[in-house]
This record gives C-alpha cells, sequence and structure tokens, in this order.
DNA sequence: ACACAATGCGGACCGGGGTCCGCTTTGCAG
DNA sequence: CTGCAAAGCGGACCCCGGTCCGCATTGTGT
C-alpha cells in the first residue's frame, strides 16, 4: 500500500452532518492506507459495489450505467452508493485506483528508469511512456471518471504525478519554474487529449510517446 | 466578423428531426458568421436570453444560474433556450463569444506582436498573455462554460487557437512535432488550470505570463 | 448476555438538465 | 390579401445524480 486512496475529501462544503467518504485524506504524500477500518457490512457492500459496477462498466460502457442501477445490481440502497463514494466519479475513480496504485507503485519505488536510480531526465521519459499507456489501457473509464473541471487538479491521483514530475523537473531543469511546467507536462497525458487525439484524429499511440520523449528533451536540455 | 460561432455542431446524434443549433459550423478556419438568418422572433428572443444571461449570471455567479431562470427571465419557454443553444454549455459559451472574437482578431489580423508581422516565436510570447488576460477577465463564468471532458477540444474556440499556435510552431520549431505541441502549449491557458493556480494556490498572474514566455523559449530554442 | 452509542442503511424525495410534440407565428408565393 | 409550408415556440415530461432522515445493524463496555 503505498500511497492512498482516490477520493477527495468528500462533500467540500462545510461541517456535513454525514460522515466524510472514505479515509478524510489529509495527503501527506507517500504514506497512507484506505478503508480505515470500515464496520463489517460497510466493507462487504462496498466489495459488491465495486464489482457490481465493474461488471456494467464491462458490459455496457461507463456512461450507460447509472448509479441507481449499480445500487440495484449491488443489492444495496442508492443512498449507499453515495454515502461510500460520495459521487458518480468517486465510484468510477475507485474502479481505476488498482491501475493507479500500481503506477504509482512503479515510479515511487519500483526499478529504474522508472523508479529511483536511474537520472532524472531519464525517469520522465519513463514515466510518460508508463503513464500513456497506463491510460490508453481503459480509455473509456478514464474518460468517464473525469471530474468536473474544477477539480482535475485537486484529486490525489493527479497530485501524486504533479508532485513527482515537478520533482523530477527539480532535478533535471533547477533553473525553471518546475511547479508550472509539471502541469504542462502532464497536460499531455490527460485522459480528454488521449482521447481525443487516438480516437478522432487517428493518431498512433507510438507518436504519443514520441511527443512525449521529444517535450521532456525540449524541456531539459538532455537528449537521449 | 472573423471566423464563427461557438456551438459545436448540435446534436451529435443522428439525423435529430430538431433542428441544427446555430450555424451547422462545418469549421473552415477563418471566415463564417453566426446566426445565419433567423426568424424575426427567433432573433429576438435570442437577445433577449443572452441578456437575461447574461444579467443573472453577472448577479448571482454562472453556477446558481438555472435554464429554466434564464428562460422565464427573458420570457420565452424552456424549449427555447435549448432550441437556440444546445445546452448550458452552448448558453455560456455564447456569452463568452464576443471577447474571444476580440482576441481572434487581434492575433488573426491585429498589429504586431501579436498579429501578423513580428517574427513566430515573438507573436506566440505575445499570445500566451493576451489569451492569459483574456481567461483572468472572466474566469469564473470561462470555468461554467467549459464543456464535458469528450468536447474539450472540439469546440471551435479551441480549434482556432489551436490551429494558430500549431502554425506559429511549425515556423518556429520546423522539427518538432508541432500539432501536438501545440495542444501541450494551449493546456497552460486551460481556464481550469488556470483558476487552480490562482485561485487554490495563490499564484499572481504574472508568474503564470512568465512560465508562458519560459515555455515558449524551451520549446523554440529561441530566447526574448 | 445485555444495553446502548455509533455507524451504516435504504428508498422517498428533490432539483435541474434535456426532450418531445401539438400548437402558433412567420413570411413567401400567388 | 390570403393560404400554406416551414420555422419556431413552450411547457409537460422524463431521467438521473444527489440528499435526507427514520430505522436497522454492529460491536463495545460492563
Amino acid at each position: 500500500m503505498l500511497y492512498a486512496g482516490f477520493m477527495s475529501a468528500a462533500p467540500p462544503s462545510a461541517p456535513t452532518p454525514q460522515e466524510p467518504v472514505e479515509p478524510p485524506q489529509l495527503l501527506q504524500l507517500g504514506l497512507g492506507d484506505d478503508e480505515p477500518c470500515l464496520r463489517a457490512d460497510a466493507a462487504r457492500n462496498r466489495a459488491r459495489l465495486l464489482e457490481a459496477a465493474a461488471g456494467l462498466v464491462a458490459a455496457r460502457g461507463a456512461d450507460a450505467v447509472t448509479m441507481e442501477e449499480v445500487a440495484a445490481a449491488a443489492g444495496v440502497g442508492k443512498g449507499t452508493v453515495f454515502r461510500r463514494f460520495g459521487d458518480r466519479t468517486g465510484l468510477l475513480m475507485a474502479l481505476l485506483d488498482h491501475g493507479e496504485k500500481k503506477l504509482q507503485a512503479a515510479f515511487l519505488s519500483g526499478p529504474p528508469p522508472l523508479g529511483p536510480g536511474a537520472p532524472p531526465a531519464e525517469r520522465l521519459r519513463a514515466f510518460g511512456r508508463a503513464a500513456l499507456r497506463r491510460t490508453v489501457e481503459d480509455l473509456e473509464l478514464q474518460l468517464a471518471a473525469e471530474p468536473e473541471a474544477g477539480r482535475r487538479f485537486t484529486v490525489p491521483p493527479y497530485r501524486v504525478r504533479h508532485h513527482h514530475v515537478a520533482l523530477l523537473l527539480r532535478q533535471a531543469a533547477p533553473d525553471a519554474d518546475c511547479d508550472l511546467l509539471a502541469h504542462t507536462l502532464l497536460a499531455q497525458l490527460d485522459p480528454a487529449l488521449v482521447h481525443h487525439l487516438t480516437h478522432q484524429c487517428g493518431m498512433p499511440a507510438r507518436r504519443l510517446e514520441d511527443a512525449w520523449t521529444d517535450l521532456v528533451d525540449r524541456i531539459t536540455g538532455t537528449t537521449a
């Protein structure tokens, strides 16, 4: 368990009487664990919901599935879904959690060139390739899970990626505004963009990878 | 009239019996005109709606305004709003149309360094500054108008900007994948990102402008 | 074993976006 | 001026995401 769950800290509004969704996630990047100790029935329902959702999504496509259907398929009430996952996006993101954690594991503590050990520019190039591949894997879901505009950058998986890229950049291009530059780099991995380019413009995935590499080279000044 | 309206070509689904929204917009970049010849009453209602919407948005913020309210305030039925503008996003975008056209005018045919006449890298830098300023101007609305994930890159104003940036890039960095690079550059002007950085991270607008300039320099290899 | 917080459950309910279709208005042709 | 097709109108309607709150389940302390 490397990092943390997915959900943002539930209802952003003032002291909701409703309890928070999943872990409060104050986000000290790099540790923490989901499911802080769910009550037996709650845990069971969570599992059922995830399974039901996965099934329906696989069968009919993410955006043809309604929350009520998922609840029904899992044999629970609609309220339960929302209490557990906050909102539709939350549920969808939970479905992606596993894959994302694996990627995080790989770049935070896996073997080089993705993990520590390789030179930063090299790691950046590897990161892009890996992330791109992961995105292509289940583009559809990833697209459907995209949070409403305002939250795109606040959601934990994005923050982790951003943190990582910024870190590498600070080593590879010390004189740049790395925080901002990291956002720019990440934009090239945005599922919506990847979808647009591959599905609507018919670009091969390979071209995206090459462009990433080239971009890293230009920005860091390295070539490799 | 420089370019064209805002709406994408209405209901993407098969031959809707409903007529298309605004101009079909087959989008030959650079010409065309809105309101292809609305019937008298339709034109009147369109104007009323725009006015009503602008008023409500200004008064209470974009996302506290419902379509039904706008319709009521304009003294028309809800159906009319949707027929004219397609969907909520369409209406909001129409509200932004004027400002966007002005910007387009400036970089397509205005005076240098924004318009033709200056060297490409220079024009790029100017473009970023101008776009950034325009975005900050009415961030709130721009944010609320953001189309659902899939369409972000298909919407006319984005396409125009992309086309323009790609064009300049082809001159300033002929050996790069300019189409893709253009998307990357534009990502730094994304209203959602600008909002995040300025409002949630407290960055001054100035820093964004500097980062843009720096990014252009790194990508084109030029300096200043 | 029992009581009693605390935690979770579920489904009625709400609000708003988007659709539909029978009726009205427009404006052109004769 | 009149008739008539096309264009436009509007509001009842549907659907779905999200909320709420009285009731049921847990599991802990004694």
